[in-house]
DNA sequence: TTTCCTGCAAAATGTTTGCAAGGCA
DNA sequence: TGCCTTGCAAACATTTTGCAGGAAA
């Protein structure tokens, strides 16, 4: 874990980026907010509604942690990662507004892609005539740690 | 739509083929499975839940096709579009085991990506030490059709 | 002080489970 | 006949909505 920086910005950078990116949207930083971007800052993993309702210790009502990551999509500070199962984490953006994951399947440990081939896809897909486009991209496995386990 | 054919197989042969596997999978050919694969066969996009339960005219329970779209993932023979809103929708695989898809947003209608960049991701995932992948990938949009109509 | 945000309660969705009866092979 | 499937009912899990009180700016 020593060595040099690597391409993720550190925690207290996508903090600030994401407080930001609210009070600049005229939305206001309420405890709820603050709380619920730290912890996502924090966490070493995306996390679920319901991960984020215990890491908060139950403060805040699922209402509120639901109303909030909208707000967070909307504003463009969180990303949504849609599971196999069709559920959703989320986490943190920062400067990035758009990417893929590799996404453990027992941990959910997840690490970020590098690259984008959504271009290409688009460009075929507009070219069928389609417009408007997004995509997403996910790719399910077992982490190395999670691997060693059985 | 005229012209030579697409690379679409027709109905007819992915009906025989989803019927044929189930029965080699010693499972029962029942009203319910053979009209659901009919269904699907002859719907012009992926159908959800609720599209097949309203298509076979509410003849079979909820649960019952809930049963047997998961018997026929676990076979084969439809394959799983994920929505951007987590919601399934399924399709009648016939001969290929796996590909991706454009959607469009208003009316669900689909087209097969014929090619699967897939390959390049898992390689870059195996790298970072993941096993056992797999990978969603698709692309959302307003076809043609329903663009025209804003 | 005004408007936005939160919590509570309830409802709406979507999916799963258990069990007894029915039907395919 | 025997086991697989189905339907019904109920449970479950997740997310959304309405409204009144509370808190940012």
């Amino acid at each position: 874990m020593l060595g040099i920086m690597s391409a993720e910005e550190s925690e207290d950078v996508r903090v600030a980026i994401s407080k930001k990116r609210i009070s600049d949207s005229g939305l206001r930083m309420t405890a709820a907010r603050r709380q619920l971007i730290e912890i996502l800052a924090e966490s070493e993993r995306p996390l679920s509604v319901d991960d984020l309702s215990q890491r908060s210790k139950g403060k805040f009502d699922l209402v509120t942690i639901y109303r909030n990551l909208e707000v967070f999509r909307e504003v463009g500070i969180v990303e949504v990662i849609l599971l196999e199962n069709g559920r959703n984490l989320f986490v943190l953006t920062g400067e990035h507004d758009h990417s893929h994951h590799i996404v453990c399947r027992h941990c959910l440990k997840t690490e970020r892609i590098e690259f984008c081939m959504g271009g290409e896809l688009e460009r075929y897909a507009s070219s069928r005539g389609f417009s408007n486009l997004s995509h997403t991209i996910e790719v399910f496995g077992e982490c190395p740690e999670c691997e060693a386990k059985h």
